[in-house]
DNA sequence: AGATGCACCTGTATGC
DNA sequence: TGCATACAGGTGCATC
């Protein structure tokens, strides 16, 4: 479900309302969501700890704790952390609960038990999450023209499964990409050899700005997706090829059209994308 | 090494 | 209404 502009709204939304406070008490009620290490350890090793700060790394959100100790979690396709009063009614499918000292809980629920929760102990490695794999975030200077350039032109796969690729570019999903790809003008079957310089420049341009005017509208809940309080996004109503099958492009009025590649749905623009 | 396809899950929409 | 089928913001692993 959520991509970077989600997960980053799921990180501002909490940041302010977690940190500094206490875990009293961690209940966990499905144990395959927790990755790393077993359950009861996990536990044990929460309890009594305060959150110290909350980072966004692609798709992942980063707990630290006063220990030094970080809570990992990828939400995956529908997983959610809400922050709630403890007396309100704990949603179905929630699998993890942190139990604060303020009165509040932190709350994992995650329909399709796809996400993943790891504790990774101070000065421990981390080759547990797939966080260590992750290429570029879109928004630092490292990702550029000459970076997509010499990572992809000598790869034989198409520029949306390249894209959708995490050790390419950290953070974007199905919705992005095909958005991404839309604004540069490309079409998503392109091998990424075939891709021009030019083209290159434009994605590197208009990737982060794809996700900067999300994460302005607080994210796009098409489905399951809500932030840290429950709260939907906005952003689905500027989505322009996404989900649009059919509909007409905003640039041109040509009907949407919807294929698959690399086995996921894709939305583009038959004259705007070459 | 790189590419491909499927497995992991439940809920919802669609069609017969 | 009931049932079968397809599909959904993602990733990891087996296989070729």
């Amino acid at each position: 479900m959520p991509e970077l502009p989600e997960v980053e709204t799921v990180k501002r939304s909490l940041e302010p309302l977690l940190c500094q406070k206490k875990i009293n008490k961690v209940i966990i009620s499905k144990e395959i969501v927790i990755a790393h290490p077993d359950a009861d350890e996990f536990c044990r090793c929460l309890k009594g700890k305060s959150f110290e700060a909350l980072l966004r790394r692609g798709k992942y959100l980063q707990f630290v704790l006063n220990s030094k100790d970080t809570l990992i979690a990828h939400l995956r396709m529908t997983g959610r952390f809400v922050l709630a009063p403890a007396y309100e009614i704990i949603p179905k499918h929630t699998h993890a609960i942190f139990t604060l000292e303020d009165g509040n809980e932190l709350r994992f629920t995650d329909v399709r038990r796809f996400g993943r929760l790891w504790l990774i102990k101070e000065g421990e490695k981390d080759s547990f999450s797939g966080l260590n794999n992750l290429g570029p975030e879109p928004f630092s200077p490292s990702f550029n023209s000459q970076y997509l350039y010499h990572k992809l032109n000598k790869r034989k796969v198409s520029i949306k499964q390249a894209l959708l690729d995490q050790a390419v570019v950290a953070g974007l999903g199905n919705i992005y990409v095909d958005e991404s790809l839309f604004a540069a003008g490309i079409a998503p079957w392109r091998k990424t050899g075939e891709i021009t310089k030019e083209e290159w420049e434009r994605l590197a341009k208009i990737i982060p700005e794809i996700l900067a005017d999300s994460i302005k509208n607080r994210g796009t809940s098409f489905r399951d997706y809500r932030d840290g309080l429950g709260q939907k996004g906005d952003n689905l109503v500027r989505l322009k090829v996404y989900q649009r099958k059919g509909k007409p492009c905003p640039r041109c009025g040509e009907e949407i059209q919807k294929t698959v590649i690399a086995q996921r749905s894709t939305f583009y623009c038959p004259l705007c994308q070459k």
